[in-house]
RNA sequence: UGCCCGAUAGUAUAAUGGUAGUACGUCAGAUUCUGGCUCUGAAUGUUGGGGUUCGAGCCCUCAUCGGGCAACCA
């Protein structure tokens, strides 16, 4: 059928179809987007659904993006974020046409406002901020003209000459966009677009001490740029009439601006200020904490930057505001992990057995990902002694336990069935160690037993056991949406959000761990190496467990 | 109380005036040397009232609900 493959066409979201119709209709040859963060903090995963969103955009397109770091206050900025803003980036998978500055354009931005104040369209107001923020008015009744709005255009020249000259102090002009004090939209009632901040900046040092305010700022830096398509989130929706009206005004490229809805997922925020907070009051280790939803906290915590972009695609874009469950974001890296992963056995909380009828080791053969037609394999060595997950062993079983109880039968995975004849306890009935016998024709691989069990256990020998440190993360929040909650966010989060297993037994392959590799813990998670490890003491970061059906079978008890 | 957005299963996302579909989640089952993966099946949906139309999730209108807007932040 013809139709088949236009119907696997995934649909166009709302700014693809708007970028289809501009070209289609001729406006531009090509497409140009841009990223601007600001180089005050971390980029996080909200962030990456922008970056996938406007690269991504291009990509398809056949256009460019630029990266644009949107550095106009001096006070908050700083290089050291320009520099993990990039590296996370690149770690995305994406490559910028230009990394550019908006202080690159602040000798061009000075010009434009000289423009505006030739043309009658811009003062320099002596006001305080709090008479500034009084003339404003409310929603409801419009605002009072400032006493200096009708300064000649030569006075305002000369006045906004002597501020960037450094005559004045902070806080004593502004230079003031002449729009419409009457306006609905607040933010066109004379907006301020130049303050006095002797600030040194990270880029220009102290070359200026006036500095643009983001409306005066974004918008040109886009039209200079020919940015074709500027894609923000939608508190900027308002801040759109005066993004065109400098463009008209100043009568430059018209960049048009288009507002998506900003990521929220369930169980975390997603704001830098509650990120600062998290760190500076020790909730987390830090900017890179496993559990913090940046990119470099996600990509410490094992994610791959397939599964984060895939994500990003699943998630779409949208023009409302909303809030993704959680396990979408899951089942995105579990799907990749899956395809990726090496199966090794780790065992978390031990329990010794004793394969009574076995002596000696042996070397047993096990694949190193069942998904993989050509997987490799690598060897396991088993003998008389190993340790299985205490939880793999019930005294008193219930129905559908599928593990080892007394008399009960299961398969070691790449190994033997085996059976559980005794269970040792200590004088106060705890179970130290289980006598197993283990049945030699049902070796993996080579199994004339015809024998049929229900479990798989992995397991490890006890003496070629290594022990490894494990951290097991879990949801940094108690409830779906901790900033929409009564009282502070913080008093939501999860007390258990990190446990540590400081010696758990894995098999020997595991020592060769590299950084770059991803490891399912066989029955129990994705894990990937992390750097506070040595080659002593290796540790892992849990990614996420994998899906767990018995779990919640328990639950319905 | 002014202006601006928005509203489709639990959560997201399609249907562009013509059969409400998809994914995640949930539930049930099959399969399994991972209670993973895979496969099959099921339940759950157009905020409400009017109107236009042969026909409305879609267009108009009123209402309701949700979000945003009064930083010398971005």
């Amino acid at each position: 059928m013809a139709t088949n493959i236009q119907e696997e066409e995934r649909s166009l979201n709302f700014i693809e179809e708007i970028v289809e119709e501009d070209l289609r209709a001729g406006k531009y040859a090509s497409i140009l987007t841009r990223f601007p963060p600001e180089p005050n903090g971390y980029l996080h995963i909200g962030h990456a659904k922008s970056i996938a969103l406007n690269f991504g955009l291009a990509q398809k397109y056949g256009g460019k993006t630029n990266l644009r770091f949107d550095d106009t206050n001096p006070v908050t900025e700083d290089t050291e974020y320009v520099d993990s803003i990039k590296e996370d980036i690149k770690w995305l998978g994406f490559e910028w046409a230009h990394e550019l500055y908006a202080s690159d354009y602040f000798e061009q931005l000075y010009e434009f406002a000289i423009i505006l104040i030739n043309k009658g369209l811009a003062y320099v107001d002596d006001s305080t901020s709090e008479q500034i923020a009084a003339q404003k008015g409310t929603p409801t009744e419009p605002g009072q003209e400032s006493p200096f709005r009708n300064r000649s255009a030569d006075e305002n020249l000369q006045l906004f000459a002597d501020m960037r000259a450094g005559k004045y102090k902070e806080g004593e002009k502004v230079l003031r966009a002449k729009v419409d004090m009457a306006s609905p939209n607040m933010l066109m009632r004379d907006p301020i677009i130049y303050r006095i901040k002797h600030a040194h900046h990270h880029r220009t040092g102290d070359e200026w001490c006036i500095y643009p305010l983001y409306d005066f700022a974004h918008g040109q830096s886009d039209s200079i740029e020919g940015i074709t398509h500027s894609i923000c989130t939608l508190e900027f929706i308002s801040h759109r009439p005066l993004y065109d009206w400098f463009i008209e005004k100043l009568e430059i490229f018209p960049s048009k601006q288009y507002e998506f809805a900003r990521l929220n997922i369930t169980y975390m925020v997603m704001s830098k200020r509650k990120f600062l907070q998290l760190v500076n009051e020790k909730f987390v280790s830090d900017w890179d904490d496993p559990r913090m939803p940046t990119i470099s906290g996600m990509r410490r915590r094992g994610f791959t930057p397939g599964s984060i972009k895939n994500f990003a695609e699943r998630i779409g874009v949208q023009k409302r505001d909303t809030l993704i469950d959680m396990s979408l974001l899951e089942f995105c890296i579990r799907e990749d992990l899956n395809k990726k992963a090496l199966r090794r056995m780790v065992v978390f909380d031990p329990l010794k057995i004793v394969i009574t009828n076995y002596n000696g080791t042996e070397l047993l053969k096990s694949e190193d990902n069942p998904e993989d037609e050509n997987t490799s394999v690598r060897d396991v060595p088993f003998s008389r002694e190993l340790y299985i997950e205490r939880e793999d062993f019930m005294e008193h079983p219930p129905k559908k336990y599928f593990r080892l109880a007394p008399g009960q039968k299961v398969r070691l995975k790449s190994a033997y069935i085996i059976q559980c004849d005794e269970a040792i306890k200590d004088n106060k009935g705890n179970i130290t160690e289980l006598r197993c016998s283990y049945i030699p024709e049902s070796k993996s691989g080579s199994d004339t037993s015809g024998i049929k069990v229900q479990g798989t256990l992995h397991w490890v020998s006890v003496a070629h056991a290594i022990t490894v440190e494990l951290r097991l993360y879990d949801r940094l929040f108690k409830v779906e949406d901790p900033s929409n909650e009564e009282g502070d966010f913080k008093d939501y989060i999860n007390p258990d959000s990190l446990q540590v297993i400081q010696a758990a037994y894995a098999e020997p392959a595991l020592r060769k761990a590299k950084f770059d590799e991803r490891y399912q813990f066989l029955r129990k998670g994705y894990f990937c190496l992390d750097k506070d490890g040595s080659e002593e003491k290796m540790v892992f970061n849990r990614t996420v467990t994998l899906k767990d059906t018995w779990a919640k079978e328990k639950k319905k008890d």
